[in-house]
Formats: C-alpha cells, sequence, structure tokens
DNA sequence: ACAAAAACTACGCCATTGACTTACTTATTT
DNA sequence: AAATAAGTAAGTCAATGGCGTAGTTTTTGT
C-alpha cells in the first residue's frame, strides 16, 4: 500500500493540529468531560463483555466505571467519545 | 439531527460485535500490541504537547512512552491504533 | 551568528486507576 | 423451572498517570 491514503488523512489531522493549538474552534468537541460508559454502550446495544473488548480493558474495569467506583482517565474518555460518535472505526 | 446517521454506523458497529465475539476474523487488526507513540506521532507531525492534548494525557505521560518508561494502558493502545489509522476522527 | 524560546530527555515521588478475586442478585434462554 | 449469562458490589495490590525538577538539544527570531 502506498501513502497517498495515509497523507489524505493528513488533511484532517491539519485541522485537528490547528484544533489543539487553539487557533480554532472545534466544531463540537470529540472528548466528552464524564462519558457515561453505560448509556454508550446501550446505544451500541452491546454487553459488558463485548463493550470491555472493544475498549480493550477488563469487564471489571468497565463494571467500575459504569457504577461509578471509578472514573476512566484521560485517554479512556476520548475513546469512549469515539465510541459514541464515531464506532465505525472500531470494525477495521 | 436525526438517529438515521446513527443507526448506519449501527452496521459496521455489528461487524464489530462479531469479531469480537469470534464469530468473524478481522480483516486487519485495528489495536496494536506494542504501538510506537514516537512514531505515530511523528507521521502525524505533531509536538509532544499537541499529541498529548490529541490522547487527553499529560506530556509527561506520553514521554514516559515514548522513553519505554511506562507504556500505555489497554484503552490508551487503541486510542494509538485510531490515532495511526484512523486520525481522522479526532479533527471533529 | 547568537541569544531566546521551544522541544525533548531523564528520573524521583505519590495518588489513582486497572486488574483480579469473591460473593450475591437479576435477567435471559432452553 | 433449572441452567446459563449478565450485572451489582466491594476488598486488595501492582502499575500507571500526573507532577516536579534538572539538564540537553533543537528551532526560531533578530
Amino acid at each position: 500500500m502506498e501513502d497517498t491514503m495515509f497523507n489524505d488523512l493528513l488533511a484532517s489531522v491539519g485541522e485537528a493540529k490547528e484544533i489543539l493549538q487553539h487557533k480554532k474552534q472545534p466544531s463540537r468537541s470529540f472528548m466528552i468531560d464524564e462519558p457515561d460508559a453505560k448509556s454508550i454502550r446501550a446505544r451500541l446495544k452491546m454487553t459488558q463483555d463485548e463493550f470491555a473488548g472493544l475498549l480493550n480493558i477488563s469487564v471489571n474495569t468497565l463494571r467500575n466505571w459504569e457504577q461509578s467506583r471509578r472514573k476512566p482517565e484521560g485517554p479512556a474518555r476520548v475513546l469512549l467519545g469515539i465510541a459514541a460518535t464515531h464506532p465505525e472505526v472500531f470494525a477495521h
């Protein structure tokens, strides 16, 4: 595979860079402040086991999140946001 | 916004579900076993500060990863994989 | 070319999380 | 109705994430 497809993606990455450099306002945030893992999972109609596998965490950790015993860390919050808004990227 | 777009996405989520249930083999993995944060960041041509912001981690954590002092956890590995293969989802 | 600023390396320390375990309850399926 | 799957709840501990400090390298501006 050539790099052309990857280079195409760099256009939107450039946008991401601008957003992060605060030169541009994001149309809508891709990060959720306090993501509700339970409701996101419910929308995707997955079991705890399935959703945990998707996020590459143990079921127990997902349960800790859903029961508000622990709260997901930074990267996990971003990942939950992606699961909520762009679940298709997990498929391939 | 209606739910139609979201429902469209559910098709691919269904595929993700099948993959996770081991009923289907993924064409190619979306998760990297040992993601090299440094090289992924290099391809995206971002500074450590920018990339850390994208992943919602502190710069120090990214540095720990790049210098092999710590290794990213489950969800962070998935997120790095997405950054490598689908960086456009971070833009909006 | 040179100084200033930005980017990066390196590491010590501590609070919080993630993973594992056990026990129990609720829902689903056959 | 019994068996199986799914989910609630909570205790323990190692590893990570975040923060601080100090020094080095690279980039930028004049």
